[in-house]
DNA sequence: CAAAGTTAATCAAACGATTGATTAACCATT
DNA sequence: AATGGTTAATCAATCGTTTGATTAACTTTG
C-alpha cells in the first residue's frame, strides 16, 4: 500500500522518540511503544536489548549527524563575532525546532536523577554545545566587540532556556502565542522566525554595548 | 529524640516533593517516598487518597500562599514600568529559587502529556504569572517607556526559560557555573544575585530602547 | 535445479518483579 | 470502649523482559 517500512528499526525509533517525549521515559511503557509502532513487544528487546537500550539508540541516532553543523561556524576568520552569534543562533534554532521530540526527551532526561552511561553522554553532548557558543562570545569580548562585563554563561543559559521554555512547555507556549506551537507549519512559518528575530534583537542590545559599561 | 513530627502530613509533603523532583512523578514509587519519609506506605493513601492525590496536595500547599506576593506590584501607580519589571524579577527569582523542588515538579508535569484536574490547575497557575508580567510590559509600551516593537511574549519566555534552564537542568548549570547550583548557600550567595544582575542588564538593554526602533 | 541447512525476523504466551492500592488487625489517647 | 492513627500482609494490575516456536529468505550442498 504505502511506502511499507523503509526500515522497521528506524520506524520504531521514530515512534519511541515521540512516545518518550509525550509521556516521559518512565511514563511510557514498552507495550504502548510497540503498540503504536505496530510491532510485537519482543521486537524492542530484539533490536535494542532493553528499554534503556532503546533510549540510547534514539540518542545515538540523533548525535551521529550532529556536530558537523555547528563546528564550522566558529572557525571562519572573516566574519565578526556578532555575525558568528547570528549564524550560531540560526543553526541552533533550526536544529532544535526540527528535532522537537528529541529535544523534549533530552530535556526530560536532564531533569531526572539518573546514573549510567547515557546520563554522561547527554551531559557531554549539551556541554559541547555550550562550549561552542561560549567560545564565540569570549572571542567577541577579547576583540572588544562585546562588553567586558558580558556574562557569557548567562547568555548561553538564555538561549537554551528560551528554547526549553518553548519546546518543553508547549502547552504554555501555545496559549501564550495563540497558536499550536507543536504544529510543523506553525513552527516554520510563525514560531521560528519570531524567535529568531527576537533573539537577535535581544542579544544585540545586550552584547553590543556602546562604550558606557556601567550605570 | 528530635523535634519529633511537628506535622507528619507536612513532613510527607516535603519528602514527596523532593522525590518527585528528583525522579519524576512516574519514576518515583510510593514505596520510595514512604521509605524516605520514614512512614508506612499506607499512610500516603490514608492522608492523600492516592499517589496523584499526593501530587495535588503538594501543588495546593504551594499555591495557597502564593498570589499575595505578586499581586501588589502591578498596582503601584507611582513607580515606572521599568521599576515594576525590576520588582517583579526580584519577587519571581526569590520565589523560584526558594521553592527549588516544587519548580522542578511543576516543570516536569508540564513536559508530559497528562489529563485531569491537576494539569489544568498547573497551566492556570503559570498563566496567571504570565499575564501578570505581560501586563507590566504592555503598560510600559503604552507609556512609551518600552519600545513599540517589544515582543512581550518572548520577554516572558526569556524570564521563565532562564529559570527553567538553571533550576530544571541543575547538572548542566552546575558544570557551566563551576559550583553546585543545588546547594542552598550557593544559590543565595552566588546564583541568585548573578541571575538578578544579569536579567536586569539584559532586559534594560532590550526594553529601554532610545528612540531609534529599527536597524 | 532441488533438497538440506542456516540465518534473521516475528510472534503469542508467560515469566518474575514491582507497581499503587487495600485490608484487617493493632496501638494509642481520650 | 471508642476514635483516629499506624502497621504488616496482601491484592490485582502492570511493568520490562524472556521464552520457545514459527515464518521467510538466503546459502550451501548434492
Amino acid at each position: 500500500m504505502e511506502k511499507e517500512k523503509i526500515d522497521k528499526r528506524d520506524h520504531i525509533l521514530d515512534v519511541a522518540e515521540r512516545i518518550f517525549a509525550e509521556y516521559g521515559f518512565d511514563g511510557a511503557s514498552t507495550r504502548l511503544i510497540s503498540g503504536e509502532a505496530g510491532v510485537n513487544m519482543a521486537m524492542l528487546n530484539y533490536y535494542f536489548g532493553s528499554k534503556e537500550g532503546l533510549l540510547i539508540a534514539i540518542f545515538e541516532r540523533r548525535t551521529s549527524t550532529f556536530h558537523s553543523l555547528i563546528r564550522d561556524i566558529g572557525k571562519n576568520e572573516n566574519t565578526s563575532s556578532w555575525q558568528k552569534v547570528e549564524e550560531y543562533v540560526n543553526a541552533y534554532l533550526d536544529r532544535v525546532f526540527n528535532n522537537n521530540c528529541f529535544q523534549k526527551v533530552i530535556h526530560q532526561e536532564m531533569a531526572v536523577k539518573r546514573t549510567g552511561e547515557l546520563a554522561d553522554k547527554v551531559i557531554q553532548m549539551i556541554m559541547q554545545n555550550v562550549l561552542e557558543f561560549r567560545k564565540i562570545l569570549h572571542e567577541g569580548i577579547e576583540k572588544g566587540e562585546f562588553g567586558k562585563d558580558t556574562d557569557t554563561d548567562m547568555v548561553v543559559a538564555t538561549l537554551f532556556g528560551i528554547k526549553s521554555q518553548l519546546v518543553n512547555a508547549p502547552q504554555i507556549a501555545s496559549i501564550m502565542l495563540g497558536y499550536d506551537t507543536q504544529d510543523a507549519q506553525n513552527i516554520d512559518e510563525k514560531l521560528k522566525p519570531r524567535v529568531n528575530n527576537y533573539l537577535k534583537k535581544l542579544l544585540k542590545a545586550y552584547l553590543l554595548v556602546e562604550n558606557d559599561n556601567d550605570h
